[in-house]
DNA sequence: CAGTATCCAGCTGGATACTG
DNA sequence: CAGTATCCAGCTGGATACTG
């Protein structure tokens, strides 16, 4: 799928500009932008990754809201889950076809911001 | 500048995957990926609009989170503020260079998201 | 028209303790 | 290890009234 389909695709459905307070669309951009949904998805880019890790990576997350992210993610279906019966328990989780694309666009944007925001911070006295 | 550029650089200034807490760039993403935040660069990439206009354009949004918004946005150098002096008021905002730069990153993400919330929505029973 | 000022309800999300 | 449950401080952001 190109690029400039996705965008006339926001036209047709938008065509005034106006983003209704209610449509699916600020329901799931409001999940995929989220503070933390943002850099689970960016850290599962990179491949499949246990809870702790994850937990790691994203410095600073609770137990509760990395337990909440990873639910809406998966509920939204960019993120798979795959427990193993060991003891300890052992669980992995890895990105959907669909998390995929999403990161996709994802990165470009995150990697903009890593190279732009010092730069940018600095700028405000 | 390459895509495979701003990736690289993600990896150069995070080589671990870990996003500290309180490094610059999750300050300015959380600017940039907030929820009315989004809806405004997507709104001021079409061309400049008047304060009323992004109001109606938002649909939802309060007039305090607008101005704090649009302060927030220029302040990061993304929206420049162009008041005229004239009775009644009027002033229109428009993208600076980097606001262009971030909204051409912006506006795919939120297209697949446009195009794919419905199905993304509809599965969750 | 394009804001500012004030108030405050309620949600977000952190901290802590606990568990199969 | 990978969570769940509970509590609650404090911030977010909506509503309302007002202004140059």
């Amino acid at each position: 799928m190109e690029v400039s389909n996705q965008v006339n695709g926001l036209r047709t459905r938008y065509p005034d500009g106006v983003f209704p307070a209610k449509c699916p669309s600020r329901v799931v951009l409001d999940h995929v932008t989220s503070k933390w949904g943002v850099l689970i998805l960016v850290a599962l880019s990179e491949g499949p990754q246990r809870w702790g890790e994850l937990r790691r990576r994203a410095e600073g997350i609770s137990e509760k809201m990395l337990a909440q992210t990873l639910k809406t993610l998966e509920r939204d279906g960019f993120v798979d889950r795959h427990p193993e019966p060991v003891i300890p328990p052992r669980v992995d989780y890895s990105l959907t076809e669909r998390g995929h694309e999403l990161a996709a666009l994802l990165l470009p944007l995150v990697s903009w911001v890593a190279e732009h925001a010092e730069e940018i911070v600095s700028d405000e006295h």
